[in-house]
RNA sequence: GCGCCUGUAGCUCAACCGGAUAGAGCAUCGGCCUUCUAAGCCGACGGUUGCAGGUUCGAGUCCUGUCGGGCGCACCA
């Protein structure tokens, strides 16, 4: 509908060029079609007269009567007004935001997708821990928005591959090792003997012991076997590995999210991709040698100074290998990537991008789409929590699972913004459930079921077809509400995943779900004229059709009942 | 010290890449269930968008400065 109303704007602008009220060389302004904040506004703005004003030299109101005039007849407008300080405002017909009813219930699971990625391959990469201990919360708003987005994108066209990166091998899977093995050893934090920065939460304890009993850890397909031996570090190490992998798999599971891709740093050793990734950064010059080690010119390509590749005792700093990394998204085919992340690593990015552009091989100077989410606070009882039994030292996701279920945790942490710090109250989310946002929206979903069921209670047969050819008796104000907010949807999931903003659509869902429950509430659907009560029903199914696609790319469940 | 993010109602947050009278939820106060689930609806209260300038028809949004908060600034990952 907006483009729609764009191009007959456009149209009218021509129109004025070729009369010549309009100088026929004018550079035309990028004006826009927006939703209007109020009805009183029509359903749709434009703001080409204001921003034509300057250049074509006339007032604004007087240039909107001229475009207004001279734009197209179009029978899905009621009437186009002039307000404000020059907005054209366009009130849609009746007949043309009831006819979304139609749409939506034809089009079903698929009303609101669209074919932006046109079948294109993105790779979206997030929570990507390190396998060293339980997910703690910020991982729980990385899996959220990252899966979010993910679905998103689906639904926009885009052929997903969700990916999770981690170190099997690094220092902090050393120490690990070394933690497991003090636990094995029956040592506690702060005996002597104790690792420095030892690991000190209960799940290395646990994990020491399920080595010590021999147990199995099957992830991703292999089987690890606890070897009992407290010598053999890399026994030791590979068991803890695979057993905190399984816990962050499970924890994920718990949350609803899963992956298509889990990449091990590792590999790009083994396959000589960060070889491969030297070997071609020296050979197109941005390196270059010093003290020792190897330089990567990164501040030609906007890095605030040059970073180290190869340390001088001959190891690569681990740049080197998220270079690498990305490379290999590149080489994989995903033409567009997203690395979701915590904040903290904002460090990192102008590196890995100066990296790519370094290699010279066709990657797009953006690449890749960074979304950083910023840190989040749990509050209880108006404290902040920062312990968690399991942990130690933060709180983890699983933690917020149990105390305030899946549905909850993912909306509260997806409803937000990614760049502004988030304060995750316990209490509003749990022991307030009957105002949490999250059951509002369900709730919406649930009434709609319960309407149908009492509909078969009361005898009543809804009959769809009829209603679809009743939608014109949907004329109260609240109906066009409704109505409306159903018509934006696909404008909802567009802008949220163009813009990688998936918080757009959870304030959104909200918003129709209380058109939903205003409208519920003013009129009864189970009426007693038939053409009435079906086109009533009509709507209310469309209306429960998008609340379930809509939650459904949010990855929240749609109760039939509550 | 430098860089990135952020500052909006008492609290938690929105505001469609510059638009019209800045919106929700929680909290507080007042209404609405013999009628489809009151996990709901309606109303009231609540604001100099941290502050000071600037840009223009128009600024919460863009620019400069300033104050407060967070994160990052290694031959660590």
């Amino acid at each position: 509908m907006k483009s729609q109303l764009h191009e007959l704007v456009l149209e009218a602008i021509h129109g004025l060029q070729g009369q010549g009220s309009l100088p026929v060389d004018l550079a035309i302004p990028d004006f826009v079609i927006e939703r209007t904040r109020s009805r009183e506004h029509g359903d749709f703005a434009c703001n080409a007269a204001m921003l034509l004003a300057k250049p074509a030299r006339a007032k604004p109101r007087e240039l909107a009567e001229k475009l207004v005039a001279a734009l197209p007849a179009s029978d899905t407008l009621a009437k186009v007004e002039i307000a404000g300080p020059g907005f054209i405002n366009f009130f849609l017909a009746a007949d043309a935001s009831q006819a979304q009813v139609r749409r939506i219930l034809e089009q079903g699971a698929g009303y609101g997708r669209n074919a932006l990625g046109a079948g294109r391959t993105v790779g979206v990469e997030f929570v990507s821990a390190n396998p060293t201990g339980p997910l703690h919360v910020g991982h729980g708003r990385g899996a959220a928005i990252g899966d979010c987005l993910s679905r998103l994108l689906a639904a926009s066209g885009w052929n997903v591959k969700r990916e999770f990166y981690y170190n099997d091998a690094g220092v902090q899977i050393a120490n690990l090792a070394i933690s497991v093995q003090a636990r094995a050893r029956g040592l506690a934090p702060g005996d002597a003997g104790w690792p420095e920065d030892g690991y000190r939460g209960d799940y290395i304890a646990d994990v020491a012991r399920a080595y010590l009993a021999g147990d199995s850890v099957t992830v991703e397909g292999h089987t690890v076997t606890g070897a009992k031996d407290v010598e053999d570090l890399d026994a030791i190490r590979a068991f803890a590995v695979a057993s905190l992998r399984r816990e962050q798999d499970l924890d994920l599971k718990a949350f609803g999210v899963a992956f298509d891709v889990y990449f091990l740093e590792s590999s790009l050793y083994a396959d000589g991709k960060v070889e491969e990734t030297v070997r071609e950064l020296i050979a197109h010059g941005h390196t270059y040698e010093e003290g020792g080690a190897l330089w990567l010119r990164t501040t030609d390509f906007g890095d605030d100074k040059d970073r180290v590749m190869r340390k001088s005792d001959g190891t690569y700093t681990y740049f080197v290998p998220d270079v690498a990394y990305h490379l290999s998204k590149w080489q994989r085919g995903y033409e567009k990537a997203i690395t979701e992340l915590g904040s903290d690593h904002h460090g990192s990015l102008a590196r890995v991008k100066a990296g790519l552009q370094a290699l010279d091989c066709g990657i797009p100077k953006g690449y890749p789409d960074y979304v950083l989410h910023q840190m989040v606070t749990v509050m209880r009882g108006g404290e902040e929590v920062k312990i968690s039994k399991r942990a130690g030292s933060y709180v983890t996701l699983r933690d917020l699972i149990d105390e305030v279920g899946r549905d909850a945790t993912r909306y509260f942490l997806i409803s937000r913004k990614g760049d502004s710090q988030l304060v995750f109250d316990i209490d509003l989310a749990r022991s307030q459930t009957n105002d949490n946002p999250v059951y509002y929206i369900q709730y919406a979903h649930a009434r709609v079921c319960s309407v149908l069921r009492q509909a078969g209670e009361k005898g009543f047969t809804f009959d769809q077809d009829n209603g679809l050819r009743q939608v014109a008796r949907l004329d109260n104000e609240h109906e066009q509400i409704l109505l409306t907010e159903l018509s934006r949807y696909p404008e909802v999931v567009e802008a949220a995943a163009t813009n990688l903003e998936p918080h757009l659509l959870a304030v959104w869902l909200r918003e129709l779900a209380n058109a939903f429950h205003t409208y519920y509430n003013s009129y009864q659907f189970l009426v007693d004229d038939k053409d009435l009560r079906d086109a009533r029903l009509a709507l209310v199914v469309a209306t429960r059709q998008v609340l379930r696609n809509g939650l459904d790319l949010l990855g929240l469940s749609a109760p039939e009942s509550m």
